[in-house]
DNA sequence: ACTTGATCTAGACCTCGCTCTAGATCGTAG
DNA sequence: CTACGATCTAGAGCGAGGTCTAGATCAAGT
């Protein structure tokens, strides 16, 4: 037990495309575009192989992604983290304004969603007794 | 008082641009598109008059695409609307259909904001402290 | 009549975020 | 050794959703 780390879970990029459902496709354009961290392990032969690190980083990004981030602001985050400590307030105040645009996107969407809900109920009232006349009216 | 209703309010597409947000570009290319219920009136001069009807019928536009329906959808409602009555079943599956995938959306966003903001805590935490060392730890 | 600003049409163009292709190479199983 | 699938690079292509341009016309103020 000197330097051999039992399985230091080295993956294929297959592998990190299962795990963080990126494609094979997407995870290359992430690199190419930098969005990661820090340069990617390369087997003798040249294939990528990525570290438990940056499946935990991809898995940041993705959730950052669903939640609207766009790559331009994920690329500015990797680059804070790239650039090691120091920058730890702008890192702050990078993801705590996305977290604000999320909370307005969640609210935006309830409203949509009671909007929605109204009128799914008017069509569905409608329905039930069967009235044929009389529509349209947009606002009812 | 016979045929002259007080001010039917018709609006010309700029007034319309400023009460749904949409831009006056935005407006034409969905009215190309056949997004909208029905065509537009015109003035003599051959510009856009729009009725207070089609204004409401933008604004749901408006709500249904905030909340992430795409156009192809849109337009299919819009299509059902279109032909009138007999169809209310249709509309109110394709409502119900985008009324779940928002509710799983605001689902999706809270589950990113949670780990966004736990994010942030470590980072405001980190900056409390003025710890500088042994970052970066991706998972904490 | 003249100027100015809003609107018109048709169609080119743009950004974003991937996705796909071609053609070569790697690496493992038989 | 041979196959075969996974991966490699560079770069083209794509779908969504508008945005913008050019050049003409309309309408209102002076």
């Amino acid at each position: 037990m000197t330097t051999t780390e039992a399985a230091v879970q080295l993956l294929s990029i297959g592998e990190v495309a299962e795990r963080t459902g990126l494609s094979v496709h997407a995870l290359r354009f992430y690199e190419r575009e930098g969005l990661l961290v820090g340069p990617v392990q390369r087997t003798s032969g040249g294939r990528r192989r990525y570290t438990s690190l940056d499946v935990d980083w991809l898995l940041i990004c993705v959730r950052l992604r669903e939640s609207g981030m766009p790559l331009a602001d994920l690329k500015h985050f990797a680059e804070l983290v790239r650039h090691g400590p120091g920058n730890e307030a702008e890192r702050l105040r990078l993801l705590d304004a996305h977290r604000q645009r999320v909370d307005a996107q969640i609210q935006a969407l309830e409203e949509c969603r009671s909007v929605i809900a109204w009128k799914v109920g008017v069509y569905a009232e409608h329905l039930a007794r069967d009235e044929a006349g009389g529509l349209w009216d947009p606002t009812a």
